[in-house]
DNA sequence: GAGGGCCAGGTA
DNA sequence: ACCTGGCCCTCG
């Protein structure tokens, strides 16, 4: 900065004998290039190439992980690439002297680079695939989770496949308008919400859906009033299962060949052939997994995100953005409708109604008790069956008649939870969870020191008190289920034994007698409904050290409850006192989320603050923060050890792991969530330009806050 | 991240 | 006069 060419780096005393080469004044920091006397500027060794007559620059977003480096670079259009070189196509470029990958944004009459301009290399392919709704929302989704605009390009665009490129396009079909409300009859505000669809307006809701298997259905039918309307529709699931759910219901609504489904599984050139009739307007519904969330549907009228508390929405990938901002991002921008829908409520989903954001649409009470299960909870200490073999699979009594007397009647949900949750710590004598006193974190025990310490803060809490009973000490909450299913399968002999979990999912079961043990998220959908449904263990959900633990529970209890049939029992093991249990037996997720939101108010936690863990080493991470300029509010907490995989992603830590890696979280206010993506994507340029040694992960609202 | 210019210090 | 290494800056 002090260096800025010229006279100031001249040798005081001296500056006026010395000759000064003439510097070019408009470009402070660059110092000015003295062209050796007689030897002439370098010219390119490519046969002449004279560039486009008309607008011959063509501004580029070049291929380079560097955060300093997110900015477009401009290049030369030969006048043999002028017709090809299309804003949004994909081009090759010499950067830095290498060939690099990029997407032509836009073209222009002339630069304000004041040096010399290269030629691009080649154009890819004529196909603007970047078109401009899509390069302007990756722009904002870089800022606002502190990524660059070609990580998220990554994400949005999927890898050209040529041969598919060069097929005749389909024919793009009419639709006509479709009947009645169809599901949304069911709810009192459905009716409007529709017309308003129809009439090409924006209503944005969060839809509480009625448990069952009509949401499908419901979705397809709001795509449809859209599609009539002149617009289109984006829906977003969180797997194949719920896409090849939704796909089927479009299928049913709009016919064939009006919509695409797009999953991770497809082979790309499958993946490219739908992407392309999207982009080419051939379609204009979409369904598909979190990668859809960028499907370049034209005249875009409704956007649709379905359970979207389920951990697997945000992109694994940098900067992981979670496709309920990048919807709400979408439908602000275009115009369009938003519907953020699913059993539960997340607090996310909740602050958006509260900020006004978005209205509440959910049926009313009559219409929910029609339609939902009986639920009836039992605690850790209920009377175990008479049955031996019941008695083994530790099945609650009143768990193992209710699903005895239902299986006469169909098959039978058993939830139960993956193995591996992280041990959490809590009251010894009354099972409350400890928190930090300082922030609220999660207490952990470290296996060398008898002293508990916060996950979040790193204080250690020796002073610990239960602020529920006063008791002292402090036991660990052993979490991780060991029931099986062949131990459930004991307990009621002569009833096939379906499981599904993790590796092998079933997607349906038919209506006969069956015992169905599944995982959380793994739940198959019965043709006609279960007859009940168990869920085992609810404690140890609702245990785990995670600050999400009891939106997190109640959501996979109403999924899986959901599947039941109207007034079917289910039975919850966990203590009905709580309310996650409670929320679940009203089926009232609303209030809860309500609760929860305002909780998290109070003690500075997301949603109602913004934010950021980096991951790194300890002193990377002081490196980051001490470069960063925070915005006003922001606060840091840690760095702490990174003590083990987020729960549900693996079932043991890996031991061994790099010991060196921490994380720090800064938390600011809602308002300062942009101001604080940018000082951290500017504190990791700084670094990458001065080649920091080290990688520092940055994320922006991490789902695990452990 | 990589290549290049520039300076400093050392060497022929 | 020339070489070498390190630093820092740019990359269109």
């Amino acid at each position: 900065m002090t260096n800025d060419g010229g006279a100031a780096e001249l040798i005081p005393g001296l500056g006026d004998i010395v000759p000064v080469p003439a510097a070019k004044p408009a470009r402070p920091g660059r110092p000015a290039k003295p062209t050796k006397a007689g030897k002439p500027r370098k010219t390119p060794k490519k046969g002449v190439r004279v560039p486009a007559e008309t607008l011959p620059v063509a501004r580029i977003a070049v291929d380079v992980a560097l955060p300093h480096l997110d900015r477009p670079f401009d290049y030369l259009i030969p006048a043999e690439l002028a017709d090809k070189a299309v804003p949004g196509c994909r081009v090759r470029v010499r950067f830095a002297g290498k060939l690099v990958d990029g997407f032509l944004l836009e073209r222009a009459g002339e630069s304000d680079h004041e040096g010399t301009l290269r030629f691009l290399e080649r154009v890819t392919s004529p196909e603007p695939v970047l078109a401009p709704e899509i390069a302007a929302l990756a722009r904002e989704v870089a800022d606002r989770y502190a990524g660059s605009l070609y990580d998220v390009l990554r994400l949005a665009i999927p890898p050209r496949h040529a041969r598919v490129e060069a097929e005749p396009p389909g024919e793009r079909l009419e639709y006509e308008a479709p009947g009645g409300p169809g599901p949304w009859a069911d709810y009192p505000a459905g009716p409007s919400f529709l017309a308003a669809l129809g009439e090409r307006r924006a209503p944005r809701a969060v839809w509480s859906a009625l448990p069952g298997p009509a949401w499908p259905a419901a979705m397809a039918r709001a795509a449809a009033v859209t599609l009539a309307g002149g617009r289109g529709a984006l829906v977003v699931v969180a797997d194949w299962r719920d896409v090849a759910r939704v796909d089927e219901a479009l299928t049913a609504e709009l016919g064939e060949g009006r919509h695409v489904a797009l999953t991770a599984d497809l082979k790309p050139s499958e993946r490219y052939r739908r992407w392309l009739t999207i982009l080419r307007g051939t379609v204009r519904v979409v369904v598909g997994t979190r990668a859809a969330m960028f499907a370049p549907v034209h005249d875009l009228g409704l956007t649709v995100l379905w359970d979207d508390g389920d951990d697997v929405h945000p992109d694994p990938h940098a900067p992981y953005p979670h496709p309920r901002e990048v919807l709400a991002l979408r439908a602000h921008r275009a115009g369009a409708a938003a519907l953020i829908g699913g059993f539960t409520r997340t607090t996310e989903a909740t602050q958006l109604v509260e900020s006004g954001w978005a209205h509440a649409l959910a049926a009313d009470r009559v219409r929910i008790r029609e339609l939902m299960p009986r639920i009836g909870p039992v605690g850790d200490d209920a009377e175990l069956p008479k049955d031996a073999a019941a008695r083994s699979a530790r099945l609650p009594n009143v768990a193992f008649q209710a699903a005895r007397r239902a299986l006469e009647e169909g098959p039978v949900l058993v939830q139960v939870p993956r193995r591996g949750y992280l041990p959490a710590l809590a009251c010894g004598r009354c099972r409350t969870q400890a928190h930090c006193t300082a922030c609220q974190g999660p207490l952990a025990l470290q296996s060398s020191h008898a002293t508990p310490y916060c996950r979040w803060c790193g204080r250690i809490a020796g002073d610990w008190r239960c602020p529920e009973c006063g008791h002292i000490h402090i036991r660990a909450i052993v979490v991780g289920a060991k029931r099986t299913a062949e131990e459930l399968g004991r307990a009621f002999p002569g009833v096939p034994v379906k499981t599904s979990g993790r590796d092998a999912i079933l997607d349906r079961i038919g209506p006969q007698r069956a015992l169905v043990v599944a995982t959380p998220g793994a739940e198959p959908v019965a043709d006609e409904g279960y007859a009940a449904a168990l869920l085992l263990d609810g404690w140890a959900l609702l245990g785990r050290a995670d600050l999400r633990a009891g939106e997190e529970t109640l959501r996979r209890w109403m999924n899986a409850a959901a599947l039941v049939r109207p007034a079917g029992p289910v039975v919850v093991s966990a203590d009905g006192s709580l309310p996650a249990v409670q929320a679940l037996i009203r089926w009232d997720p609303v209030t809860f989320a309500e609760r929860e939101l305002a909780e998290r108010r109070e003690v500075g936690f997301p949603p109602a603050v913004r934010m950021a863990s980096l991951t790194a080493s300890p002193a990377a991470i002081r490196g980051l923060l001490s470069d960063a300029r925070l915005p006003e509010g922001a606060e840091v907490l840690g760095p702490v050890p990174v003590s083990a995989p987020a729960p549900g992603q693996g079932p043991a830590p890996q031991e061994g792991g790099d010991p060196e890696r921490e994380r720090a979280l800064v938390r600011v206010p809602r308002a300062a969530g942009v101001p604080l993506a940018r000082a951290l994507k500017e504190a990791q340029g700084v670094r990458s330009a001065r080649k920091a040694d080290e990688y520092v992960r940055v994320q922006i609202d991490p789902l695990e806050l452990l």
